[in-house]
DNA sequence: GTGAAAGCGCTAACAG
DNA sequence: CTGTTAGCGCTTTCAC
């Protein structure tokens, strides 16, 4: 291992000078500098971040933490979580990814980590978000909506997402609408269910209670719950789905029960994970910009470790309508063409 | 920060002591090793991995490279992987994760990881194993086989897995069976290929060169291939896709060219990734064990770190046929049943 | 069994 | 502009 001594004795310095020299001090002489930088390219020299990390009381490490990282279907989820994130980290950094749901509280070492992202997929990671703030560890929350205004949070604009979703089906002609959403009290099922509600009002449709149900953004919740309203009386003509997976069940349960889409019954997800363009219908859905979101969170991220006051620790980003396949035009007073 | 000072003011040592005692030190009596423990705890003490992998050069930091993160469709994949991995993995360890095609060798310093795990998917990174062959990076290839027998190497049995499917097909009445494959020449593909030959050989079954497609594992490569297999004057009975990718879009094409699965043509996937459950038809696939891969390589991997002599770097674990219903039985001499 | 002292590779006063 | 010195928190000889 060649360190920052073995380059002073190779350039006739000390090693303090080379020190600085690798930081581009400006205390420096440029030339000097130039110098010492080429030996170090050349001996191959790569500093020892345990040794940074000790003296300068970093740790070079971003730490990632994943609530249900089993249930986001999303094939692209954690992949574009990653590479987002990536997109903003220096060189310096390593990220940390580990899921919320296994970690246990008490072995958690978050000194291994200058800051933390939560990329938080529902309530349930609320604990762990109180014992980051408990351990004035430095984090933002990602993807789910935080009402507290001192807790940085990166998200999209799901409300207004879903009320452009909503709002294309009432102009195509659909007044029964229903909704699958996530738990109820869920900030984010909250704020879906939110934009169907407004454009519903918007609209004055009338509002079915039987039409909002209650899943866990799970494949089997939309199988489950498109089931349920497969049952009805009359059936709706669109159904939102408050994410792809749910989406993907609910076309399967209309599968299976011998029913089209869109012919039958309309669909649209929520997301745009890359298989949904792919189904049969292509699913139309709202693609959040989660990759960009990460991105975000992450500079929000830096400027906090890095102590910088933050004038803005709300971010939120907007959403895209992608129209594909799974919405069809329906008829004035009409909803049984197949 | 508490540190092992802080204790051994405390608890009226030196701090000496309390590093042999944190460290379960034989020399050290069981009483004073318990008292200092205690304090460490009500201190809420935690050690600071910098100061320990300064001075036991180790990092305690494993490194997770993927190939292709982005195109890797299984939703789970990189999820399965992690948790895989954090299996393995004790709490000293965490677990850096990045994508080959985004990092830049020249900037990456692998002296930050104890180790490296490839998460390889195609011959596109070898490159990048043999970086870390030359930096002499202890590391472990999962996923993909590699030949040089130097090369620790986590692998599924691929061939066989592919075996059982066709067979599985055979013995359902296929007879023109058709394959979706990944890039010529590469090794996952050779492994795949080798699988639908053999199986055809020892059916007797002659073997239809236009039948052998060469794809890239994407939706999109299962939808141009399976269009091009559908311009053909005699279709295939049942398609062999290369990944669960490709069997979504080949799924895609067949539905637009307004053929039925499995009525007109029969389709096996392969990865099992959880939405191919969701499929309509749900998919029949050879489901790949990740997560169990990922994990022994993990421990691979940490023998490696260890110094420990290894006698088995080749690890190759069993697939399971996933039948759903993606297959249907064929009559003998017919297979224009719709 | 326990402690004193040295040192891992690096940065940061402080001097010059 | 550059060098000397000290010290980050920890482990490890070497004494006792």
């Amino acid at each position: 291992m060649v360190t920052i001594k073995d380059i002073a004795k190779a350039a006739g310095v000390s090693h303090t000078t080379v020190s600085r020299a690798l930081n581009n001090s400006s205390l420096i002489k440029n030339e000097t500098k130039r110098k010492i930088q080429e030996i170090a390219k050349e001996l191959d020299y790569v500093p020892n971040y345990s040794a940074k990390g000790l003296v300068n009381q970093k740790k070079y490490l971003i730490g990632l933490f994943f609530s249900s990282m089993r249930k986001g279907t999303s094939s692209s989820f954690l992949a574009d979580s990653i590479s987002g994130i990536h997109e903003a980290l220096d060189v310096n950094y390593s990220l940390s990814v580990e899921s919320i749901d296994t970690v246990v509280l008490s072995e958690l070492n978050l000194q291994r980590y200058d800051g933390v992202l939560v990329m938080s997929q529902s309530d349930e990671d609320q604990h762990f978000i109180d014992y980051l703030r408990e351990k004035k560890c430095p984090f933002v929350v990602v993807n789910r909506h935080i009402e507290d205004p001192d807790i940085p949070n990166v998200v999209a604009d799901d409300a207004a997402g879903v009320t452009e979703a909503i709002d294309y089906g009432i102009s195509l002609g659909h007044r029964k609408i229903a909704y699958i959403g996530g738990k109820e009290n869920f900030r984010s099922t909250n704020e879906r269910k939110k934009g169907v509600l407004s454009s519903l009002k918007k609209a004055g449709l009338p509002i079915n209670d039987a039409f909002f149900l209650t899943g866990d953004y799970t494949l089997e919740s939309g199988l489950h719950n498109m089931n349920q309203l497969l049952s009805l009386p009359e059936l709706p003509t669109l159904v939102f789905c408050g994410n792809d997976d749910t989406a993907i069940g609910a076309l399967r349960a209309i599968r299976i029960a011998g029913l089209h889409v869109p012919q039958t019954i309309s669909l649209i997800g929520f997301d745009d994970s890359p298989v949904v363009s792919y189904l049969n219908p292509p699913l139309t859905t709202v693609h959040k910009p989660l990759k960009q979101m990460c991105e975000q969170a992450t500079f929000l991220l830096l400027s906090l470790i890095g102590g910088e006051s933050v004038d803005q620790k709300k971010i939120q980003l907007s959403t895209t309508l992608k129209i594909r396949e799974s919405v069809k035009t329906v008829m004035e007073n009409k909803n049984k063409r197949i």
